[in-house]
DNA sequence: TTAGGGTTAG
């Protein structure tokens, strides 16, 4: 190349870049002249726009950062010509300018684009070979690939986000926990089997320091898939490097049992929490109250309470509500509703969770004035009735047989935009089923059909047992065979109510062959089972066979109910064998069960016989 | 930055 030519090309070039110098100062006047008003200006300014130019401006010192953002979004939104489409240059200058603010929410958003902008489409690694930039700050491009693997984490791309935390690893960048824990918190959220173990694992071989969170997080996903053991597992394996499990890694595991009612273990947990000297808060008692009270043990579950007060421990809405509980499983409602007011004297806001529980208490105790005024309550506080409490209330109305007050409720909830949904219907059914209305009681679930909801097993076993009620086997039994069809597996319920179908109708051997059925699917007969069985070979003379059933179901260890006993005694009263029935009966009272009218009219009938 | 509470068929 000649030297003419060469002092050509340098002198097109300076001069360009001085053009590009000029057109960017002015630009940038503008800009500072706009202050925080959007930037405008005319098209012949626009058209000189390149790159070089953009750059400048956004790297010019002189510009305020909101200017600069300013003109990020015009260029963004603004230009239509590809060559002034901001390129990953631009990105990056502009993030530079945020980068020395300190803006990191901002740098977020602007790296979305570079990730996901279909222009761009960056990855870490392309990101920073292709721009290839230096930078005063060491720790920038390490700062920087973090929040490239949390903008990856929040959008769910977690490809994208194993890509940038393989990147960070072969750079040797120190790798944020915290940017890691958002990453196990989304993997945990969207049910990826068990990556966010694979992941954890991948922190601790990387070198990040891991601490009890990140553990944490991990032991809670294994927990909640069932994997509890391997969740303890982990925790001892990190016991070993010097991660310690801290109070909430041990109400973690607790719970995952309880809620398992795998209650063997908990105390074993419990010993453990002691040795490693882990102290109870608020959570462990709320978790140790359900515990005590599923295994009976009540003066348990009082001995908690007194520790609570000798620790002062902040007794908090989730440990209200499963002592509110505890009280009302028990029907004390008297020492529920107390707590409740001492809640809210204590300045805790009720929420939908305690109101439920109490509802429910109320609902069961047959309380269905205080129940709905707790209902009323809730909605001026503005709490918003959710479908179960609905339904809660529901039931206890159809339970008491007052079917008014449940219709009326629906309506009224409807009209504030409460849909019935498919425990609705069938606890409407069911309420009229028990009062005899059969025909109303298939309608709610003929109306469910049409509101295009998906009948489940309990629906279906619903529906037979109406059939079944009415005398109609041969209907019931249709809708045995459909509801298989469509997939819906009938349970030990609906096996029941089609045997005791079957045996009110003295159709034995259909009603043994259904029990032989669902032994064969791996459903063992319970207490209801036998008391049809035993329902129907007394009422069609059988005593005897009855008094076999009766025996057999001690053998597997099924314990009579006052049914049971009424069926067998009225059974064997008939039969003139009085001194049975009287034995049976003492039995019974012995048991601590109360007869009901049925069994004294059964006796007396008996010793008339005689 | 990690955990905990209620309800629904015979």
């Amino acid at each position: 190349m000649s030297t003419k030519k060469l002092v050509g090309i340098l002198e097109k070039s300076l001069s360009r870049s001085s053009a590009n110098q000029k057109s960017a100062a002015k630009i940038a006047e503008i800009l500072i002249k706009s202050g925080l008003k959007p930037f405008r200006t005319n098209s012949s300014l626009i058209s000189d726009l390149n790159s070089n130019t953009i750059n400048l401006i956004l790297s010019n010192p002189k510009l305020p950062l909101h200017s600069c953002t300013q003109f990020f979004n015009f260029l963004r939104t603004n230009l239509s010509l590809p060559s002034q489409k901001p390129n990953l240059q631009t990105h990056l200058t502009f993030i530079r300018r945020l980068y020395k603010a300190g803006n990191f929410e901002e740098i977020k958003q602007v790296l979305k684009f570079i990730i996901f902008d279909d222009n761009l489409r960056y990855s870490v690694e392309d990101m920073f070979s292709v721009a290839g930039f230096e930078c005063d700050d060491s720790n920038f491009p390490v700062k920087l690939s973090d929040l490239f693997f949390r903008v990856c984490v929040d959008n769910k791309r977690f490809e994208e986000a194993n890509r940038a935390f393989d990147y960070m690893k072969k750079m040797g960048f120190k790798i944020d926990e915290r940017s890691c824990i958002l990453y196990l918190v989304a993997l945990k959220k969207c049910d990826k089997g068990d990556s966010f173990l694979g992941f954890f694992r991948r922190m601790v071989e990387s070198g990040v320091e891991v601490s009890v969170y990140s553990m944490t997080i991990v032991i809670d996903g294994l927990c909640k898939r069932g994997e509890i053991e391997k969740g303890r597992e982990l925790m001892n394996e990190m016991a070993g490097k010097g991660v310690k499990a801290n109070v909430i890694t041990y109400n973690t595991i607790l719970n995952a049992y309880v809620k398992r009612k795998d209650f063997g273990v908990v105390d074993e947990v419990l010993r453990l929490m002691e040795r490693e000297e882990v102290e109870y808060n608020a959570a462990t008692y709320t978790v140790l109250v359900e515990y005590f009270g599923n295994i009976g043990k009540h003066d348990e579950v009082e001995k908690l309470f007194d520790e609570m007060r000798e620790r002062r421990v902040e007794v908090d809405v989730h440990l209200y509500t499963s002592m509110i509980h505890w009280h009302c499983r028990r029907g004390s409602l008297k020492k529920a509703i107390a707590l409740f007011d001492e809640l809210t004297e204590k300045g805790l806001v009720p929420n939908a969770h305690v109101y439920g529980v109490l509802i429910n208490g109320l609902c069961k105790t047959g309380q269905m004035e205080a129940a709905r005024m707790l209902l009323n309550d809730m909605q001026r506080q503005g709490i918003v009735v959710n479908q179960v409490i609905v339904n809660t209330l529901l039931h206890g109305y159809c339970r008491k047989g007052m079917m008014d007050d449940a219709l009326r409720l629906v309506a009224v909830m409807e009209k504030k935009g409460f849909e019935p949904d498919v425990f609705t219907y069938n606890i409407m059914a069911s309420g009229m089923s028990r009062l005899k209305r059969h025909e109303e009681a298939k309608r709610w679930l003929f109306m469910m059909v049409e509101k295009q909801l998906k009948p489940n097993a309990v629906n279906f076993t619903t529906l037979i047992d109406i059939h079944c009620k009415e005398g109609n086997i041969v209907e019931a039994k249709k809708l045995f065979q459909q509801m298989q069809r469509r997939g819906e597996s009938p349970n030990i319920v609906t096996y029941n109510v089609l045997i005791d179908g079957h045996s009110k109708k003295g159709e034995l051997k259909d009603a043994y062959k259904l029990r032989d059925e669902m032994e064969a699917n791996g459903i063992a007969p319970d207490v209801y089972t036998y008391t049809s069985l035993v329902h129907g070979e007394c009422s069609f003379g059988e005593v005897n066979e009855a008094m076999k059933l009766f025996d057999e179901m001690s053998q597997k260890g099924l314990v009579p109910n006052v049914a049971t006993y009424t069926v067998i005694i009225s059974g064997l009263s008939k039969k003139e064998s009085s001194d049975e029935a009287f034995r049976l009966y003492n039995e019974m009272i012995s048991l601590g069960h109360v007869p009901d009218q049925r069994v004294y009219s059964s006796l007396v009938g008996s010793l008339h016989a005689t």
